[in-house]
DNA sequence: ACTGAAAGATAGTAGGC
DNA sequence: GCCTACTATCTTTCAGT
């Protein structure tokens, strides 16, 4: 079994990331090859680890997460305990999406998602603001999404 | 055609959110309700738009993207015109996975997928410095990624 | 609104090229 | 590695409650 991959997994994987509920049948007449190579590539995709999981994608203003957060976080020091316990901490809270270490100024970049404003202060004061060793919390919010896409182009 | 949602509903976009290969039998088992009534659920869901769209999430590091950049740019002006202009163009660049439009000291946060720093510069110099209107742009690179989540906790 | 069952479509498997 | 053909399973529809 080779790890390589080639144009047709190509295509399954840009099609598939666009959209997952395109059946083997419609990627084999878009590909060109038969239904069961398809099906074939896929299983291989999915044990070599190119696709992670199939996901639904919601629309966050209609389940009340209108509001966005981006907080950059900046903490006391950089031991490896530091850094452990914060990780462990703040990706617990379930209005922490993201929690990316970072490169620059500030040590973490977090997404928050809550429903407004009020939700968002409440999970600052009580959770966030709550966590041990961090410096200085920089919040910026989202006004608007010009462009938001899970998809790589391949 | 009520536009409420009920527990069943949220049933299906807790799980189908986690994980969209789940079967109508599957989440029909799981949710305690008969394969119609999750299929037509589901049909509801999604005409209604809580569910956006299925999709495939990938390994980045298996198709070359190994490093992600966050960009926050301020712009001369925030004309509607410039805004207009910057969006419309910066949107279009396929390095450009999320381009939000921010409050705050910036005025956008760009997430950027590049294979590596050469290449991320190769995109800095030649597709974003070169965009109008630009006065900073102040990068930062993902180091690791303790929490990345689509889901929403509902 | 929910259900069970029928009909049609798809996924998954196996054997041959 | 790719294909056709087969079987199991799933989706989708619909009459009945």
């Amino acid at each position: 079994m080779q790890n390589e991959i080639d144009n047709v997994d190509l295509g399954i994987l840009r099609l598939l990331q666009k959209d997952a509920s395109l059946t083997n049948k419609e990627l084999s007449f878009k590909l060109n090859k038969s239904i069961a190579t398809i099906h074939e590539r896929i299983r291989r995709l999915k044990e070599q680890g190119y696709i992670k999981k199939i996901v639904a994608i919601l629309d966050r203003k209609k389940i009340d997460r209108n509001l966005i957060s981006f907080s950059q976080v900046l903490l006391n020091d950089h031991t490896q305990k530091t850094l452990n316990e914060f990780e462990e901490q703040v990706t617990k809270f379930p209005e922490v999406m993201e929690c990316l270490q970072m490169t620059g100024a500030y040590d973490f970049i977090l997404r928050i998602a809550t429903k407004d404003m009020e939700s968002y202060h409440d999970f600052y004061r009580n959770k966030l603001a709550t966590l041990a060793n961090i410096t200085t919390v920089q919040s910026f919010f989202v006004l608007s999404e010009p462009k938001s896409e899970t998809a790589y182009p391949i």
